[in-house]
DNA sequence: AGCACGCCGACT
DNA sequence: GTCGGCGTGCTC
């Protein structure tokens, strides 16, 4: 059998197997190397030219783990994404499933004179203190020593991969192989663990009895027996047997009875773990769509009959309705189809309240699965889901892979968020997969949003997606009135100085919180940085604190005390003076949510005020505790990031203050003003949803930038247009498709270089070095070949934005233009082919990238 | 990724 | 003469 292991090897291997050749997407346990693996087989394998073949060890699945339809798709992924297809069946399943072999360590039992002791770490190459050990460890190297002693000192049996870690060393394997032929350590290497499952014991019943004659004959005068008989009836056949006794107060004696006559049986059953189960429930009110919902709705119930129906993207203005035309189609495909659906949804967007929507009409039919799951819980959803128990399936991002019979649509909520694309390999976006998903099933996708993405927009306006349009609320408020505050003016007419809190709230805004105070309604407060200040400038000399491991600056954080990292772990103490000149006049620059919180509570002292970033919501229910309490109306002021922005609906939420739309404007990324008008567009739709009207403050420095104005007017079209524009020259996304060739390493000079090599690699292929000569439009690509790989053209190298990353140098260029299908060619010529200098440089291709930085 | 093998400089 | 630190090529 030919098969994929999750290695990063463009290759798979061919195992032998005595018996049946299990089916293609069953995973098999294989040996490789020293070690044993699990992989999947793919079909029948190719023996030629293969010296000694080893023989497949065992066949894990009795059904593949991997149906033909998410095989198929796995495959198109793998291709397009330049991902060895072991890896990307690796993110498609529940880690459990996958996560492999593990080999053991234990300090050899059968050895004269006991354990070798805890060791007293001695120098090396000293004489040995405890003469007990055998003459064997005498002559160990150091390392070996190092290792022994450290699986001395853990009790029981020691994985090698962390041990690994622990101690800091390379490869352990020789001395490990050392330690055993000495006759030390015990070395195994243990099958995959059975995935997790807890077993509670149930009653069921076994034989119905239906006939009232019968019934009597059957339980004559035993009265006990028939009452907790018709108990069981009454609850579906199946109670927990604990509750039955400890509950109903049945004894042992009663139910044995019952097993007795074979009416039931008591067996262990399955614990399924949800955490969703006891979201807040949601009265199943029956809204009559609007004309607009209604149309939307007639249209996918319509495509459903197609054949191949084309994407639809559903573009619905902020609190229009979108859920609502979601569910109806989803109620046409489950109820009268008999098919499953997958409801995508942006990661902070999963909470109960969302899935208790689904829940309303879907009931125990709903499968969520969500990050915080754990690996058995998440287990526990993919079996139910491939069991065929649960028609519909909400999650996040590689939910979209859910083993679902009969698909018969995708839907993906707020289409344009960028956690659809995964960070790592293989690094797929959620929509773009879903719509070939989609396709491949021959069922319907649905994106929706307020804000399209502009590549789906594109694909609507040149027709390949259909464009369907909610143009207004569905309880008919109109969207509030958005008023600009120009701060730059601000500071030097502030009583308190430049620094002072009239720059972070103008009287503007402080005014109309103040209203909403007094009248006992809601306000949210945005700005998308956390922590006090973004860096801390020394007055005298200039210093800026930055990352050791990154090129970026440090963070204050007020609450913690430190300086932090954003983009990896490092942090350390706050300073009270200037490391470099020791100058005590440090100023706190770059406005974050901390110290707003701190403006805030000090301009509104009797507010209550919730603060929500990734700082205050580090706990698994982090978020729905604080959303639950602007629910009750226990907070007055909800302050945040982002993470505000999405999907809140609170009808007492009246003003929505932007304290700086500034704030990813400037980054270098051609999506920054699209990431900012998504982000004002959405975070205006928080308001205005209730009775209570709304309206919107945005401060900036920048009023007349066209991102801003196009949020002022809600005009998503027109601020389209304008960014269509501004993307020709040169061309960027959507009017080309561009990969994103990152090349990084610990030594500057390697990344560099690396990155020359690799972009003169593909220079050498597409037949031009660099792109800067041609001017104006990508077409035209005369003199540049006319084979697969026309139209291609490479840009850079150059460094990245953020140049340094967890301590590893980067560079990057970029390829665009062309066919998908010449650039899947020449990224896979190049992911197999190119060989990056020597030292430890990493390449990456990003294909389609959301960010650039 | 993880392993073996081979080369080379440092240390005993 | 050995040990340990890389670089290179291969894994069914």
């Amino acid at each position: 059998v030919e098969v994929a292991l999750p290695l990063p090897v463009h290759q798979t291997f061919t195992y032998r197997v005595d018996g049946p050749l299990p089916r293609a997407g069953s995973r098999v346990l294989v040996p490789f190397q020293r070690a044993e693996r699990v992989g999947w087989v793919l079909g029948p394998g190719d023996p030629e030219g293969i010296r000694g073949i080893r023989p497949v060890l065992d066949v894990l699945d009795r059904e593949p783990t991997v149906p033909p339809d998410l095989l198929a798709l796995a495959r198109w992924m793998s291709e397009y994404y330049v991902t060895p297809l072991g890896i990307t069946l690796r993110s498609l399943l529940p880690s459990v499933l996958s996560d492999g072999s593990r080999e053991v360590l234990r300090v050899a039992t059968g050895v004269g004179g006991g354990t070798p002791t805890r060791s007293r770490s001695g120098p090396a190459g000293s004489p040995r203190a405890d003469a007990s050990g055998p003459e064997a460890s005498a002559h160990l190297t150091s390392r070996a020593r190092k290792v022994l002693e450290a699986v001395a000192s853990r009790r029981g049996e020691v994985r090698v991969a962390p041990l690994r870690k622990a101690l800091g060393m390379g490869s352990i394997w020789p001395e490990i192989r050392a330690l055993t032929s000495a006759g030390l350590l015990e070395h195994e290497t243990l099958p995959p663990p059975d995935p997790p499952v807890r077993t509670r014991k149930v009653v069921r019943i076994e034989r119905w009895i239906l006939d009232l004659g019968t019934r009597e004959e059957t339980f004559g005068r035993a009265a006990r027996q028939q009452e907790c008989f018709e108990l069981l009836e009454a609850s579906g056949g199946g109670i927990e047997l604990a509750v039955l006794q400890d509950e109903h107060g049945f004894s042992r004696s009663v139910i044995g009875g019952l097993e007795g006559r074979g009416l039931v049986r008591v067996a262990d059953e399955e614990v399924l773990r949800d955490p969703f189960r006891d979201g807040p429930p949601e009265p199943a009110s029956e809204l009559t769509p609007t004309p607009a919902q209604a149309s939307a709705i007639a249209d996918l119930v319509g495509a459903l009959d197609e054949e191949r129906p084309a994407p639809r993207l559903l573009r619905g203005i902020t609190g229009s309705g979108k859920t609502l035309v979601y569910i109806e189609v989803l109620k046409e495909v489950v109820e009268k189809r008999g098919g499953s659906a997958i409801v995508l949804v942006p990661e902070i967007a999963l909470t109960p309240q969302t899935v208790s929507r689904f829940r309303t009409w879907f009931g125990e039919g709903v499968a969520v699965l969500h990050s915080a799951l754990s690996q058995g819980e998440r287990y526990d959803q993919w079996r139910q889901i491939r069991a065929g128990e649960k028609p519909v399936v909400v999650g996040a991002r590689s939910a979209l892979f859910a083993p679902v019979r009969e698909l018969g649509a995708v839907v993906v909520d707020e289409e344009h968020d960028g956690s659809y694309k995964q960070s790592e390999a293989p690094r797929y976006h959620a929509r773009d997969v879903a719509v070939v998903r989609a396709r491949m099933a021959g069922a319907l996708c649905v994106l929706g949003s307020a804000t399209p993405s502009l590549e789906s927009w594109r694909n609507a306006l040149g027709g390949r997606f259909r464009l369907l349009t909610l143009p207004e609320r569905a309880k008919g408020q109109p969207l509030p009135p958005v008023r600009v505050v120009d701060i730059r003016t601000r500071g030097k007419k502030g009583t308190t100085g430049p620094e002072g809190p009239a720059r972070i709230l103008s009287p503007e805004l402080t005014d109309a919180v103040q209203a909403r105070l007094r009248r006992g309604e809601q306000t949210i407060l945005l700005l998308n940085r956390r922590g006090y200040s973004s860096f801390v400038q020394c007055r005298a000399c200039g210093e800026v604190q930055e990352c050791p491991h990154c090129s970026v600056s440090l963070t204050f954080h007020r609450g913690r005390g430190r300086l932090l990292c954003h983009h990896c772990r490092y942090e350390q103490g706050a300073p009270d003076r200037c490391p470099a000149c020791g100058d005590p006049d440090l100023s706190f620059r770059g406005l974050g949510t901390e110290q707003v919180e701190r403006v805030v509570a000090e301009t509104f002292p009797r507010a209550r005020i919730a603060r929500m970033d990734v700082d205050t919501t580090s706990g698994k229910w982090a978020h729905h505790e604080i959303l639950g309490r602007v629910e009750r109306g226990e907070v007055d002021i909800l302050l945040g990031t982002q993470m505000i922005a999405k999907g809140l609906d609170f009808p007492r939420v009246t003003l929505v203050g932007v304290v700086n739309a500034d704030v990813g404007l400037h980054l270098p990324d051609f999506r920054a003003s699209e990431r900012s008008f998504q982000l004002l567009s959405q975070v205006a739709g928080r308001t205005g949803r209730g009775e209570l009207g709304g309206e919107v403050l945005i401060q900036t420095a920048l009023p007349g930038h066209y991102a801003i104005q196009a949020a002022l007017s809600h005009d998503f079209p027109g601020f389209a247009e304008r960014e269509l524009m501004e993307r020709t020259a040169p061309a960027y996304p959507p009017h080309v498709r561009m990969v994103n060739v990152v090349v990084s390493s610990p030594d500057p000079e390697a990344a560099a270089s690396g990155a020359e090599e690799a972009a003169r690699w593909i220079g050498a292929l597409i037949g031009e070095g660099a792109d800067e000569g041609r001017k104006g439009s990508g077409s035209g690509p005369e003199g540049s070949g006319r084979g697969p790989f026309a139209g291609i053209r490479l840009v850079g190298p150059a460094p990245c934005p953020i140049e340094r990353l967890h301590g590893r140098w980067r560079w990057h260029f970029f390829l665009r233009g062309g066919t998908p299908g010449g650039m899947t060619r020449l990224l896979r010529g190049f992911a197999q082919e190119f060989q990056p200098p020597a030292g430890d440089i990493r390449v990456a291709v990003d294909r389609d990238p959301v960010a650039l930085l």
